[in-house]
DNA sequence: TTCTCTGCAAACGCTTTGCACGGAT
DNA sequence: ATCCGTGCAAAGCGTTTGCAGAGAA
């Protein structure tokens, strides 16, 4: 389910994010990748196509998403982030074992008793921990 | 509403977890607190009272809390970690502005659509963020 | 030109760790 | 004597920032 380059250039434009070619190829993959990656899986999975791509340009890129809200970060088990292109919205598993992040669909209609008086909401997220169906299987 | 300090020595003793002198202020003032300190709160605060306190050991010792299960991390906007005393299931709302952390109430009824097929889940977090009562009265 | 992205390296800040001291059993 | 918590200082590590060079408008 690939998105083409054109499209997240476009994406990228219409949410006033200057989309350069390193932007859109960062975030191209967020939005392919399924497994919510670090800054440091990113690096290494880009660099093969962009071998003079730098860790500061990832950061640097990644908050500029953030800034426009179209890049959530995820703190999961490790201390490292997990970047997460929006789209609906939906829960976090976070495996203890194999320290990996599976999306689940929140039902909305559930979600719906996160109002308190006086607060402006923005944002809700629910995190679940455990242990995940794969390592599971392999123990 | 203050938790005695032979209680919190008590509670210690019963999860396993040495209770020294320090680690049982560190738990008594992570029980007290309504705020979710960050390791520097309680630095600052408790070195009133014990002029020798380290960083170090607030966090061996909240390390030692979190291995036995008496405390959890909570990520907030900044990049230091806020700490919580396990005690009813609650959510958080982190506010942007002073980056204080609340709870709220979860009601239990609510929050059972968490269970996904084939994994183990053994922790359920839920995250709110946006402005709080007081900075929006503030402003 | 002017503005901004890029990338290297250095700086930052929170957290962890190594190690020696000291108290408790 | 042994064990373990303590505290200082140093190391670690993910992330941010300063700055010069390159590219686009």
């Amino acid at each position: 389910m690939k998105v083409s380059y054109e499209r997240v250039r476009t994406y990228l434009k219409d949410h006033n994010v200057n989309p350069s070619f390193n932007r859109v190829k960062i975030m191209e993959y967020l939005i392919d990748q399924k497994n919510h990656p670090t800054a440091e899986q990113i690096y290494k999975e880009l660099k093969k196509d962009l071998p003079t791509l730098s860790k500061a340009t990832i950061y640097n890129s990644i908050n500029a998403f953030a800034g426009a809200g179209l890049v959530k970060t995820i703190m999961g088990e490790g201390k490292e982030a997990h970047y997460d292109a929006v789209v609906d919205p939906h829960g976090h598993f976070l495996c203890e074992i194999c320290q990996g992040c599976y999306d689940f669909d929140l039902s909305n209609d559930k979600f719906e008793f996160a109002e308190i008086e006086g607060f402006i909401i923005k944002d809700k997220e629910v995190y679940l921990r455990g242990i995940c169906k794969k390592c599971l299987e392999d123990n």
